[in-house]
DNA sequence: TTGCAATAGTTTCGACTCGCTACTATTAAG
DNA sequence: CTTAATAGTAGCGAGTCGAAACTATTGCAA
């Protein structure tokens, strides 16, 4: 009964995603690129390596390698290797790939024609169910890092404990590959 | 404000069907199959073709057709020939195809963990996204044939006005590529 | 300090997706 | 009877995806 219901609702949002990827996004991305392109568009700065990119999307780092390369012979972003440790490498996105990840999609105008409450269940429920699934399957919840028990709001600015760095308000809202709920 | 929240809710669809797809099903099928397999062995025997399919998913028939052609290499569905029309293909879902398609899913696990209210208020409120995301773009709705405007219980059996046939009570609980909401 | 072991990322391979543009076969419509 | 529409397929090119092998760097421990 309630996995006759549980099936239903996998199916649901299966389906949503797979018809709001089909949007060809001016023809330029495919839903995988999109995927990253939107993650690295959010995330912090400590937060948009290769590797945290496939953790967030449950790729392996060799895809995404190689998803990356595409991005950025489009022009949508760029790769700054990092001198504190020579092996990693940090992307950020480009103006042009900032437009193309904030651009229109037919899944958030049928989402925002639902009444707010409806909108507001829907949120939790998902976030709810995100969480389980993160717990059972042992993956990371890159969650805002604003929402993290190693945040500290400090005036007018903030501090991570796990990080020992001070951090900028708009930092805050961003993604944060080593968040973990309060 | 509530685009915002628009962003955040597609963002949770969209990952919570990418980890999902993630998993490996027993490294025999990728998601477009996985999704294809699942269609099928859901649909009635009207809704089984594979334009049916790449309307479903949003995909294309030549895509469509490739990805049939993966599925009956391993086994899983079957095609049938139509003699009323021989160009059209009907696809059945064998015995191990469907024991594949009804195997566990981590996100059905993590839905079915929720408060019952929870799981009630998710699936409304997707249903709602679907609907409104189909008659922005067009798309058809793909329900279940019981609760298609075409449907009329007829004691224990049933009758389709649309294509004019007696059908069992089985097939009322299947997706139907003519559905129409009452 | 030297010698692994772990980590970050890349490369290559093979099977496959995906949209596209033909293309064939069949059926429908004028 | 021709023409148009429909159902499905074939082949192309860019790209995904997981796996395994590989390079470069960093960490740790004897």
């Amino acid at each position: 009964m309630s996995t006759h219901h549980s099936n239903q609702i996998r199916a649901l949002i299966e389906r949503l995603a797979r018809l709001s990827e089909a949007e060809d996004w001016a023809g330029e991305l495919n839903p995988a690129q999109m995927a990253a392109l939107s993650y690295l568009s959010n995330a912090n700065r400590f937060s948009r390596a290769p590797s945290h990119v496939a953790s967030f999307s449950g790729s392996t780092r060799g895809t995404v390698s190689q998803t990356l390369r595409a991005l950025e012979r489009k022009g949508l972003v760029t790769e700054t290797r990092s001198q504190n440790d020579r092996r990693s490498i940090s992307y950020s996105v480009t103006a042009k790939g900032r437009e193309l990840a904030l651009s229109g999609k037919a899944l958030d105008n049928a989402i925002a024609s639902l009444p707010p409450d409806r909108v507001q269940a829907l949120e939790q429920g998902l976030g709810n169910v995100l969480r389980t699934l993160l717990a059972a399957q042992g993956g990371r919840s890159f969650g805002l890092c604003r929402q993290c028990r190693h945040h500290e709001r400090r005036g007018s600015a903030s501090y991570c404990h796990l990080l020992k760095v001070d951090l900028e308000p708009a930092e805050t809202e961003q993604i944060c590959h080593e968040h973990s709920p309060a």
